[in-house]
DNA sequence: TAAAAAAGTGTAAAAAAGACACTGAGAAGC
DNA sequence: GCTTCTCAGTGTCTTTTTTACACTTTTTTA
């Protein structure tokens, strides 16, 4: 390969995950304590670095795999992070990415070996260099995102009730939402199906299981929650 | 300094500047030929390398003061565009970042040295490498901006017309507006003030001149438009 | 068999958005 | 000097969207 940028600097570059499950009603991410210099012992997101001969995106998707043995979930960047001192050790420049994954798919097997736990994404401590700040940029896109794309998609299991469903809105946004208008707005769309079964779990009455028909869904103009 | 992680690639880190300006009534950024291999004549957005002393920001920073000679621009961070073969030399990984500026501020002469020109949004020709898909981006995240944040403050001159200020709405958002609506929406924005002077250079019966007040602008809940 | 827990359901009021057309001032042309 | 052109400026009504709000049903448990 020619080098033709010689005279220029090279920059570390990784890639660190924001995430995202739905559990308990709740909206968490996978954090962990980092192993290894610098920042030892101190809550981190999961990351690696960028191989030359893979795009950032595909860095992030190998990532992902490597902590959950997940394929094919949904991604999206958050931004580059790259103040000059945001790693005590060199220079390293991270591209954040946000995933949504449903948090039944993560073996808990998996999950303890790596020694990353899900956290309520309202408690979340204080983190490891600049983590904290790519935390609260991937929610602030989870929320923007939510407004015109069904991520329940890819957080809720493949059926869900309708309460499931609020909750989730409601963790995303932080703020509770009418089960009425709520409830109203979910028939106009035709995405989400009403099957003949019922979900006896979480309720003594019994609730009408829903799934999502991403066919039906298509970047709907009208999509707005 | 110590070297934690030595066994890992290093690559070379850009940024790329999506200049936004408005003149006569459209939307324009500025764009060049290249004049460095690979892609030498290609039209290409102004960029650099990120220096190791230097934030990804101030990169950004300092790539538009070097363009432009303009210090404490408003400038935003598109994202980080990394796909291995995106820059037919060797590897580079280039951050886009996208400026706000006043037309008027950015002289003719350092305009033409660098061989720059502004060039109407809607006429983008094919660009160098991923280019296009770096303004595409851009240009959503101005729309997005535009909806709560007075954009305005930075692409106007100081004083403006009313119908300037909506000529820079529908140039942005590429679609028009109607002229009452528009305006009982500014009357409801205290931050968008009436000055008592007349602009009599595009009108014939003369026009109202308007300042922004940033002191009243206080990231306003109530700011749509 | 009473109480508790969650599902399910509709209407009315308020707010926001959108459609729409003429008047007034000054300049330019005849 | 009269007409014509250009652009600024101004309110009302309709439609759509959003919000507020309470009781009944089903089943389990005490």
């Amino acid at each position: 390969m020619t080098t033709y940028y010689k005279e220029f600097q090279k920059v570390l570059l990784s890639v660190d995950c924001i995430i995202f499950g739905f559990d308990q009603n709740k909206l968490k991410i996978l954090i962990g304590k980092r192993n290894m210099d610098p920042g030892r012992g101190e809550w981190s997101l999961y990351g690696g670095f960028v191989r030359n001969d893979e795009s950032l995106d595909a860095a992030a998707q190998r990532t992902l795999l490597e902590l959950t043995g997940l394929r094919n979930i949904y991604m999206s960047q958050v931004g580059a992070f790259g103040n000059i001192d945001r790693d005590p050790g060199e220079r390293v420049v991270s591209i954040a990415y946000y995933a949504l994954i449903n948090v039944k798919d993560y073996s808990e097997r998996l999950r303890k070996q790596h020694g990353v736990e899900w956290v309520n994404i309202e408690d979340i401590p204080q983190m490891y260099s600049d983590h904290n700040a790519m935390v609260a940029k991937a929610r602030k896109l989870i929320q923007q995102k939510i407004k015109t794309n069904p991520v329940g998609f890819e957080l809720l299991p493949e059926l869900f009730t309708l309460t499931q469903l609020q909750r989730l809105y409601e963790a995303v946004n932080g703020e509770p939402l009418d089960k009425r208008n709520f409830r109203k707005r979910i028939k106009d769309m035709d995405f989400i199906e009403k099957t003949e079964l019922i979900d006896k779990k979480t309720s003594k009455r019994g609730a009408s299981l829903y799934r999502f028909n991403k066919k039906t869904f298509t970047e709907d103009k009208n999509f707005k929650l």
